[in-house]
RNA sequence: GGCCCGUUCGUCUAGCGGUUCAGGACAUCUCCCUUUCACGGAGAAGAUCACGGGUUCGAAUCCCGUACGGGUCACCA
């Protein structure tokens, strides 16, 4: 796959027994000049060897390649990469062994390809390619984890289909795990939802809960609730306390909020439990050993805290942002165990995913800022760590800020997908679903919302999503939701169903709308007069009303307008005239229009008239349409009622 | 406030150093079709690529700074 994906993008094969790649922004300023612009690339290398007509020098000697010996192989491999790097990334990437897993790899395809090394962000997409290759071995395993403390929102949807998509495009599995750590914020049915809510939409976990839509724990590494989980944390939290990554915290929840509010009011806003405050707090690492030891005997609560390092660079690579650093300076002593024995979601997270073999970590941008501490515990505990990708968030279409599940009906569209009765209010927070959406439709436009497959093609199924899926094309900035886009998307799913399923939908949304049964005919029909102006079945269910019983008001407006005292007399002529001919469609247009040339009268003068009468609106498809399908016996008692009611 | 992330038409986005004074979609507007309303078709308008420097023969694209926006700073996730 990697071969392919570079070759087809225009990416140069070598054969040389080294590539170098030379940054040096002269030497590729040297190419240029010699006129080889057609793929000229900012690549070097000391001794150009044949493919200069390409733009592209691979040599086999001089000052980078002496670089692979030293930064890659330390000779030891005889071929390599050497890279004169100018930016850290570079650099950093070499010394992984990813990297020369993936080198090693390519050798063995004979075959090694490279794309034109510009600095930096060109170079990151290299290794992104490079890792799909060595990661090739293992099965992609993504989790969606979300904590049930109400209804799922759009956002959380969006990140479940992220991970879905992602997995079954690398032929791996997506894991539906819960996180209800906090046992204070459960929400009765909360976890229920999530599981409906996926289900619905057609993500469906291959592992975990919610398997085949069940609330079930399914697969090897069960159970797959965090609570259920709880007796296994301890372990590593030992693991952790022994390897002095961690220590005992015996701060009380009041001395910490005291803390924090005298610091507030000495200016400093942000108090934090860190490698300068902890040194004057109660914990195993400024309390005597033997008191540490009584303290635990005496069963007194504590909570365990990471270690955080003193000032240190942690820096990693994110599949969407590029690399992330941050110094542990601006990271606190995170509590990796709560006093009631659960860990939190740090620890939590980190042992789960390795546990379950959870190869990326694909989650929303709020969890950017504790990603390095995830790194360090990684670290900490002797682990490779998962890829990273943080998405970019969904923001409100009004003001500023995050879509947030209490942002609930108020913005006019529904945010949650599907309906959610609050038992604590009372109040319901509608859904997509019982707004009328497709989950296709809804699928298809959450996709879309910070995707974009980088094609014209914008209507997807979700297989076809699978397909196009690419986590390198996800954007990095938030996306604003508009509902006006999410109902277009509705439109065209809807217009994408087969006539028999449309005609189904029809006649279930009749019975219920009107207490109306319709046969598939009829359904058929009606489809064909109403469905050009839906974007919801529901739509074309209730633009029509009239079809379902006469009308009960007429439009007084347009009563007003078009109804004159000659109007009785012109729809009793017509149907006469229709009395004598087949009632369909067309003939009864003919008839219509044969009328008027006989009588000379306009079109507006009498159609909306019959409108009117048949209808009680001016609006609507073809009125003729209409009267097909109403029949004879059921048009002629409305025009007799319109006349008798309006003169 | 500290730290981190981001910034292309009103909105979602394409774009990965040169065929782009920036392409598509939604929304808006106009015309055609339809003597209704839609659908459909054609077209218009809409982005000095946040701003300022730099690198380069050449920058929306690379680098730096500024501004603005967002996220995050709990024994929540």
């Amino acid at each position: 796959m990697l071969l392919e994906h570079v070759v087809v993008k225009g990416f140069v094969v070598a054969r040389a027994d080294f590539v170098a790649v030379d940054v040096d922004l002269n030497a590729a300023r040297a190419v240029l000049h010699a006129g080889k612009r057609r793929f000229a690339h900012d690549a070097f290398g000391h001794e150009p060897a044949g493919y200069a007509d390409f733009g592209v020098a691979l040599g086999v000697g001089g000052e980078a390649v002496q670089n692979v010996g030293r930064v890659v192989g330390h000779g030891h491999f005889g071929r390599g990469v050497g890279i004169h790097a100018q930016s850290a990334e570079f650099t950093q990437c070499l010394a992984s062994k990813k990297f020369l897993f993936a080198e090693l790899a390519l050798h063995a395809a004979k075959i090694r390809a490279w794309p034109r090394a510009g600095a930096g962000d060109c170079g990151r997409r290299i290794f992104a390619a490079l890792k799909d290759f060595t990661m090739s071995d293992r099965r992609v395993r993504v989790r969606f984890a979300p904590s049930p403390t109400g209804p799922l929102h759009m956002g959380g949807v969006r990140t479940a289909l992220y991970n879905y998509l992602f997995a079954k495009k690398l032929g791996g599995d997506f894991l539906l795990r819960i996180e209800d750590t906090d046992q204070t914020r459960f929400v009765p049915g909360a976890e229920q939802y999530i599981v409906d809510a996926l289900a619905w939409c057609g993500i469906s976990p291959d592992e975990g809960i919610g398997v085949n839509g069940q609330i079930a724990d399914h697969g090897p590494h069960a159970p797959y609730r965090q609570s259920d989980r709880k007796p296994m944390y301890r372990a590593y939290a030992d693991q952790l306390l022994a390897a002095g990554h961690a220590y005992y915290a015996f701060d009380t929840p009041e001395e910490l909020e005291a803390i924090r509010e005298r610091a507030k009011s000495a200016g400093n806003p942000n108090w934090q439990y860190n490698s300068i405050t902890r040194t004057s707090m109660k914990n195993s690492l400024t309390l005597p050993e033997d008191e540490v030891a009584r303290r635990l005997a005496a069963g007194e609560a504590y909570v365990v805290r990471v270690k955080m390092p003193r000032n240190e660079e942690v820096k990693f690579e994110d599949r969407i942002r590029g690399w992330v650093s941050v110094n542990t300076l601006n990271l606190d002593d995170k509590v990796l165990l709560k006093g009631d024995g659960m860990p939190t979601y740090h620890l939590a997270n980190v042992v789960d995913d390795r546990l379950m073999e959870i190869t990326h970590v694909i989650r929303g941008e709020e969890w950017l800022p504790s990603a390095p501490l995830h790194v360090l515990l990684y670290r900490f505990f002797g682990w490779e760590q998962p890829e990273f990708a943080h998405l970019p968030l969904l923001l409100r279409p009004d003001g500023n800020g995050k879509l947030s599940k209490r942002d609930g009906d108020r913005l006019g569209f529904p945010v949650f997908p599907l309906n959610w009765a609050n038992a604590e209010t009372g109040e319901t927070a509608s859904g997509y679903r019982e707004r009328g959406f497709y989950p296709e439709g809804f699928v298809n436009m959450l996709a879309f919302l910070g995707w974009n497959p980088g094609t014209n093609q914008e209507i997807f199924s979700l297989d076809e999503l699978v397909q196009a899926f690419s986590i390198d094309k996800v954007h990095k900035a938030g996306a604003r939701f508009d509902f006006e886009k999410a109902k277009w998307f509705n439109q065209q799913h809807l217009r994408q169903r087969s006539p028999e399923v449309l005609a189904a939908e029809y006649q279930a949304g009749v019975a219920e709308a009107f207490g109306a049964a319709v046969d598939s005919a009829f359904a058929t029909r009606a489809l064909s007069l109403f469905l050009d102006r839906a974007e919801f079945m529901s739509d074309a269910v209730q633009a029509a009303p009239y079809l379902f019983a006469k009308p009960a008001e007429y439009d007084a407006a347009m009563v007003e307008k078009k109804w004159t005292a000659d109007s009785a007399s012109h729809l009793r002529s017509l149907v006469r005239r229709w009395a004598a001919t087949n009632y369909t469609e067309s003939v009864l247009e003919d008839a219509f229009k044969a009328f008027l040339a006989e009588t000379g009268l306009g079109f507006g003068a009498v159609g909306p008239v019959v409108r009117l009468a048949i209808a009680g609106t001016t609006q609507g498809p073809s009125i003729f349409g209409v009267m097909e399908l109403l029949g004879r016996a059921e048009c002629e008692a409305r025009i007799e009622k319109a006349i008798s009611t309006l003169g």
